[in-house]
DNA sequence: GACTGTGAATAGGTTCACAGCC
DNA sequence: GGCTGTGAACCTATTCACAGTC
């Protein structure tokens, strides 16, 4: 009870689950890929193995933004594109800065996938004066002295950040306090925010790591009881703390 | 441990969550620069500041994997490094190969995080006769005619798929076929693989567009009291979105 | 007194299974 | 008959709160 208030408890209005936002995506491209091969329909079915979900699911999160579906039939295909687009706020075009243009840096400016959803990469921002003026896929840097004239000019609210881990928080502030409430963080760092900002990472060791453990799992299948317990086969390192 | 009442034994040993797990690198990182910094020991709360979550599910995803901790003082900082590594399967070495060396394929080689892991880029491949022999960060790229060969040769188990999305699936057929039983895919697609074979994805654009949902929210928490919602199912035409 | 470790309570997400409609 | 939409059952994850330990 002491615990004040931390996180808004959703909105009043439309209680999308968060699982589901996470999934509309999913369905938007593999719809694009029906609509691009003029398919008018699809069944639950067809669309949750296309976009590599169960059709329960499907159904479940189509529900909670309406009934868009014809029993007996299917889904119309380009309806269903239009509303999960509605929804996820992509028929407005969203002004991206890109800020840190090493090699993930210029990766994301290349990438196609944003362009074809309602993005746009409103400017490429880097620390070293060297980039200044230096053409990204063909967009010119900028020096980040730049940074509060460039999000306030073009209406940015949100900046994709693949800087090294040191320059993140500072970037970050700078992002914020210009205007900025939504972040996508590639550096390896945790980004401190005030209220109402969104941050969502995407840290590519560690998704590395989550694998290397299954696959370590996997591996030890085989000799599995042996090195199990917490009598653990310390081969190296401080085996302080015997437990 | 744990000898108490509960009369379900099966989920002792092995039976670390899957949203645990995903937390490991976290703690991980965290624990890497205090480690660094040479400190010695740390509490539930401190860590789970610098991981960014919170204290309370620290202490549970800790309990899982053993009782590591000292109650009174805290956890002892080196320990607690190679208990997460040794779990993570990060006291091993992990060659992987990366497919597809376009902008994001060299980003990826090039990316300081996972060295500093247990993961060795083993091998770049890429399909362009054009890239056979060109380093990237300072690996040579190899054609993907090869491919079956570097997997076998240096017992690759994870492999990691920057190619575009058309290329995706045959590329992970093969590197499948080849023995790969971890996949880390980039390219937009659905991957279909047989049981046994563990597959993560990121997907960028996903990323930016669950950002936009949140974002689309917040501009409208002004005008939200308006019309809430649940207009009529075809109050809208569907006005197809531009390519 | 400080802090961990963990049952119990709660919240969130998934799957089942079937009613309702075409 | 085929397929959607959804309450109910189930499972997983988070948070609370406090007993246990140093």
């Amino acid at each position: 009870m002491a615990t004040g208030r931390t996180h808004r408890p959703a909105t009043r209005s439309r209680g999308i689950p968060e699982a589901t936002v996470a999934r509309l995506p999913l369905y938007l491209r593999a719809l694009t890929g029906l609509s691009e091969r003029s398919v008018p329909t699809v069944s639950s079915e067809e669309l949750a193995a296309a976009a590599g979900v169960n059709s329960a699911k499907l159904r479940k999160d189509f529900s909670y933004l309406g009934s868009y579906g014809t029993r007996g039939v299917g889904y119309d295909v380009e309806y269903l594109v239009y509303q999960i687009s509605r929804e996820l706020g992509l028929t407005q075009d969203w002004p991206v800065v890109i800020v840190g243009i090493g090699n993930l840096g210029a990766a994301l400016a290349n990438y196609g996938g944003f362009a074809s959803r309602g993005f746009r990469v409103a400017a490429l921002i880097d620390a070293d004066p060297a980039m200044a003026g230096k053409p990204v896929a063909g967009i010119p840097v900028q020096h980040s002295d730049e940074l509060e004239k460039i999000i306030a000019d073009n209406g940015v609210s949100i900046g994709v950040i693949a800087t090294p881990a040191g320059a993140a928080q500072p970037v970050c502030d700078r992002l914020v306090a210009a205007g900025v409430t939504s972040i996508l963080n590639f550096a390896p760092t945790v980004l401190t925010v005030p209220d109402g900002v969104d941050v969502r990472k995407v840290d590519l060791s560690i998704e590395l790591q989550i694998l290397a453990f299954h696959e370590q799992r996997k591996a030890g299948e085989h000799a599995a009881a042996a090195a199990d317990e917490r009598k653990g086969p310390d081969g190296e390192l401080p085996a302080v703390m015997p437990a």
